[in-house]
Formats: structure tokens, sequence, C-alpha cells
DNA sequence: CCCCTCCGGTATATCGTTTTACCAGAGGGC
DNA sequence: GCCCTCTGGTAAAACGATATACCGGAGGGG
């Protein structure tokens, strides 16, 4: 007489619960709960005939209901304070996550995205609503701004976060990049200006993105640093933004008196350094022959344009994984902390935790946007 | 004597619950459901009183909770069958999600995205997942290909679910385009024949992509339409990829033989044109003056190269915006059918019901690309 | 022969909401 | 004064799963 409520008339949309499933196996609810749960206490033919049932009627269980009882969502956040053309021309963020989703999909984690305006307060509410509405165990950042207030608020919401990048300022808050702490972050940069140097450049000139975001401020820094380890020092920096317009403009200033005019140009990112290119030729330069670029990031677009540009190439997909698997890591030991108080604490395996999130450093990759220096 | 279980000593994260609120506010928890969810019954003082709790607690009902409860989960969910590399390529996608998340966020709903390889039962498994474990209250699809089977298994596993796109047979699944049914999906496509032939050009060819997705095909068919209407006949059709090598190739076949050279190429988006354009440049020949170039969507990446694309624009924020509608007024018919049998049927007003979901007719926007004809 | 321990499983409380059914008191008509 | 209807609220049953407590029977030791 066990759970006639649900068995006998299915009452909405057909979605089969567990009570079904235990009436079709002839068990108790209980027992088919410990069964998908890999429970120990039921005998091999009782859980063949579990499994036969849930296969029978394609059960599997609700992740609402899951949630709810375990106060575990299975879901990740994710919020973009970034409108949709910002989106559109740096697909940089597109790659993050699909990187995530690489490893969140095999553990049946799903990846819940926020857009928002650039509105600052528009991402904290996200923030704020997502932690409200448990919806997620845990968030993933990226693109840590000067003075950015999002992990404190995290901690304050209790919501755990893992960033993609380097805090603005020492914060105890985990974070994954390109190079990781025992690898190099510099690498890249150090090896394009190696091979501009190469080539015979010396004046050498740097365009910037805006310099409220951490990582386009380090860029910066590590490009200085390696020019200085050459006995060089920057022809001249220039702050810009992501779009052509501005780019036009950078490199109008950056051209403009022929005496000082540096022979190559690094650029913050690969939309900006094709940008560049555009802009150089518009102004009557040529490239390479009169001006070597070089861009970061390595996204397919430089292998579109003509010439094809050279650029510093980090490894964003493994960069996403590398943030997922940090995430694992971090719900899996606050899951272990609380739930198993006794847990011997050796080879404690989370989710997913199989060896640190280690992402090769950036490395320099050669293609037609950098020759020789002219004159 | 009412909720003295979890009132006293907050038990595990901090989060409160309803039975904090009633508490505080000294009612019962049933009030508190009613002031939240604009139920009548409770005189203003009260509701107030509520209010004021559930502020000063920080308190929001659990999505969870009301998930389970209500069988609606606030989150559509989207599933993207393609490798990073593809994703990166083209922002097309990451457009259209911000133009949904533009309308869901106001909604206080939440897009669930998985992004899964791109063999094919890898997509088919992740929609599977999302409806056993009901994780979301419907799906929204891109890129509809020829012999589609998702719309199919959607119907069987009971998720409603809106196309970007046409099916790529007649399907009753609700679906959405630029231009719609009343407006006029070939206007772009012809504006930019007209403004070719304008320019003079006679020999057009068309570079396609991979033509098993009905978007693909259907452009060159209305590409086809409009040089017919104006008495013309393509020079040739390619089928090409999104890759740089494969446009080169394309670009290789259709200029080798000189007295059947066209003069003008359409591609059947940006991303392809872009690297047409590099590919002409590449073999010798300059845009405009060799050979005119169009692209499709109107991507930033359009205006960043030199010269800058003539290409057919889309508004995919809006399209995302009204895939998100349709979305709406589909859960909402579903709940007005279900939860008010008797409702007169008339004004319905589902969530983010305001006008049928109409995107504006793809235009043409000329830049530099597009010349007078050689020769 | 009795008690104790496993084994394999069942009954039930619980997660945090919403919703339905119900109810006390006030006020009004006759 | 009695009955009847609102008003403003309360108590309790879902929703679908999991975890804890419990339990009958088998087997073993003393």
């Amino acid at each position: 007489m066990a759970a006639q409520r649900n068995s006998g008339g299915r009452r909405r949309s057909g979605k089969p619960t567990i009570a079904d499933v235990a009436a079709l196996a002839g068990v108790s609810v209980s027992a088919v709960s410990k069964v998908v749960n890999d429970r120990p206490g039921i005998s091999p033919p009782t859980r063949q005939r579990v499994l036969d049932a849930a296969e029978k009627l394609r059960w599997s269980p609700s992740a609402t209901a899951v949630a709810l009882r375990g106060a575990r969502t299975r879901a990740i956040g994710m919020v973009a304070g970034r409108s949709a053309d910002v989106l559109a021309a740096d697909p940089h963020f597109s790659v993050l996550i699909s990187g995530i989703e690489a490893e969140l999909a095999p553990a049946d984690y799903g990846l819940l995205l926020h857009i928002v305006g650039e509105e600052p307060d528009a991402e904290e509410r996200a923030y704020r609503r997502l932690a409200e509405e448990r919806r997620v165990d845990g968030v993933i950042l990226t693109e840590s701004r000067i003075g950015d207030t999002r992990f404190e608020l995290l901690r304050q919401l209790g919501l755990p976060a893992v960033l993609v990048g380097t805090p603005w300022q020492p914060d105890p808050i985990v974070s994954v990049r390109a190079g990781g702490d025992d690898l190099d972050q510099g690498a890249g940069l150090r090896a394009a200006v190696d091979h501009l140097v190469e080539l015979g450049h010396r004046r050498i000139a740097y365009v910037s993105g805006p310099e409220d975001r951490v990582h386009t401020v380090a860029r910066r820094r590590l490009f200085e640093a390696a020019l200085d380890a050459r006995g060089l020092r920057p022809t001249r920096i220039v702050i810009s933004e992501f779009t052509a317009d501005a780019a036009v403009r950078a490199l109008r200033r950056l051209l403009a008196e022929p005496e000082r005019r540096p022979t190559a140009v690094l650029f913050a990112n690969d939309t900006m350094a094709v940008a560049g290119m555009s802009a150089a030729r518009r102004l009557g330069f040529e490239v390479p022959r009169d001006l070597s670029v070089i861009g970061y990031d390595d996204l397919p677009v430089g292998s579109l344009v003509y010439p094809r540009l050279t650029t510093v190439s980090q490894d964003l997909v493994q960069l996403g994984r590398a943030a997922a698997t940090a995430m694992f890591r971090l719900l899996g030991e606050a899951a272990g902390t609380a739930g198993e108080p006794g847990a011997d604490g050796s080879g404690a395996d989370g989710p997913g935790a199989d060896g640190p999130p280690a992402v090769r450093p950036p490395t320099l990759v050669v293609r037609e946007s950098t020759g020789p220096a002219a004159g």
C-alpha cells in the first residue's frame, strides 16, 4: 500500500517521481534513494530492479527537490557587467565560459549566466539576488577592477567565489590565472619584446586598455618590466579603449612625430591590435613594413585578418577549466568540513579534484604582423 | 508559539527563512507568503510590518523552494553544440544571449547555459538532462540544422521551446527571426544586390557556409532570388567554412579564371567576409578596387578591419529579446490554461507579453568594402 | 535457550515555500 | 437576539527528494 498517491493517475506533466519508480520496483521510496545515491544497505538484486525501473520510467531525481533538501544547487553563477556590443567585440568571455562548461558539464553542474548592463549597481544586485534566492552554490568572477567591491560583497553574502585573474589588492579570494603563482605570467610579453628587439626594434610603444581593470594595468607593467630587462624604456604608452575610433586616435597620436615614431606597437588585446593595424593602414603605414604590431589573447580573429596577427597566446579554455576546478575544490572542502567532521582529511576527493589547476604561461605566437624594424 | 524551530538559533549558513520573517513581524508564515506574492487578504498595516521585517532580514524567497512548490524554475535553458574556437570566432551567439538576458533579467529569470561539444548526442543528452532534472521551464534553440531532431525530442520531453531562426521543415515550434512572418527577411540581401548593381557589378558570387544549417541555405536562396529580381544569375556559388584557410581556398577558386572572375562577392557572415577580404589581399587583389565584398550580421569586427566591411545588418540583440518574449508568452499561456481554466482569454497578460515580438528586417550598412565594378 | 548484532530494508521528519481549507470576530439585516 | 456574510488572518497539506530512526528476521556466541 505504498505510494498510492502518485502512482495511480499521473497528475501533471508526466514527469515521474521517485514514488513511481519505487512502486514499479516494488520497494520503498527510500530504497530507491539509496540506490541512486550509491548508499550501502541494498542487495544487488534489489538494486538492479530499482535501476531497471528508473531506466524504464526515464526518471532521474528532480534537481530542485535535491537542492531544497541538500542546500546544494549544482549550479555555478556568473555575472557579466558588459553591454552587448562589448561582448560581441571581444569573445574573451565566451571562450572562458566554454572552458568552464567543459569542467562543469561532466560533473552535472549547470552554469547560470547573468548578463547585466554596465551600471555597477546592476552587477551588485545580480549577485545579491543569486545569493538571496540561493540559486547557485558559488560564483566565478572575471575582470577584477581597481577598487572592486565584489569580493567583500560575496564574502558578506556567504557565497563561495573564484576569480579569474588577479585581485586588485591582496585578498584571500581564490583565484586562477595563466602562469599561476609558480609559473610565469610575464613570459609571453617578455618573448614578445625579445622577438621585437631581435628584429632590430628599439622604439616600442604600448597601447593599453581602460586602466580601471587590473589585468590591463598588470599587462602594461609586465611589458615595461620586459623592456627594462632588455635595457630599454617604452617610447610611449597610450591609454585607449576597445573601439575602432579610439584605436585610430591612439595610433594617430603615436605616429604623429616622425622623429619619435615607434617602429613597433604592442596592444592590450587582439581586438585593439586588429583595430590598430587597420588604423595604421588608414594612416598610410604598411604592417609590418612600416610598423610591427603585436596583440594579446590569441583569438581567432587574429588569423582571419591580413596580415595575420603576431600575438601573445594564453589558454583561455584551460583558464576556464581551472576556475571551475578551483570552484569544485572550494565547494568540496566546504562540504567535507560541514558534512563529515570526523573525516581523516587525507586524499580528500572533492568533485573533479584531480591535481592543482595549473595553466600554462602565456607564449608568443609569431605570425605576419611583425618584421624587421624600418630604417 | 509560532515557528519556534528556526527562529531561535540560526542553524546553518545564516540564510533566513520565511519563518524568521513571520516571527519578526509577529504574523503567521502564510501571511508573509501572501504579502510577497501580492495576494489579497492582508491589511495595509500588517503588510507593511511584513515588508519591513523582510527588508531587515534581507530575506527573499528561496528559488529552489518556490520551484519545488510551483513546478516553475524561473530559469530558461540554452544548449550550444559548439566547440570553444567556433564560439570564439563568431560572437553571434554571445550577442544573442545578451539580448535574451536583457529580457530575462528584469523578469527575474535566469539563463542556464550548457556548452557541449559538437558531437550530436552530447547535445541531445544535455536537453534530456535539462528536462529530466526539471532545471528549466523551457529552452531556447538556435541554428536549426537540416534534419534537426531537437524539436521532436523536446516535444517528447514536454519542454517548451522557442527557436531562433526558421525550422528546417514545417514544424509547429514557436520561432522568431529578423523580419518575421509579416516583415521581410530578404530585404537586406536585396538591398545588397541593388547596391552592387548600381555600382556597376554584374558578375556577383556568393560564398556560403556549411549547408547543413538552415539559415545558411536560406540566405543563399534569398541571395539568388534578389539576383533574379534584377535579371541576373550568380556567377558562382561556393560552399566554404568558417576558417581562414577555407576562405582562402574559396577565394582562390573564385578568382582563378580571369574571364569569369566575379567583381563582387557576398559572404554568409561577417567572419567569413573578413577572412575573405584578407584572402583576396593575400592573392593580390585590392578591396574594393579589384573586388567588392559584403558580409552578413554586422558584428563589430566589420568596422575594426580595413577597409571597413559593408554588410547586411540584423538586430541580434532584438532577436534575442524576441525569443525571450516568445518564451514568456509560451509559459504564460501554459500557466493560464492549466491554472485558470475559466479565464476569459482576452487580453491574457503573460509575463512580459507586450505586443508581438517583431524584429526589424535586415538592412544594408554600406561602408568601405564595396565600390565601383572594375573594368 | 537467550541475547546481541548485522542485514536489508521501511516509515517518517525535513528542506522552505505556496495554497487550500478553515476560523474568530465584527458588523448588518430582520 | 439570531443568523449570515465579510475581513484578516491562521493551520496544515502539498511539492519531490534525502537522512535518520527504527524494525523484523537471521545467525552466532555463551
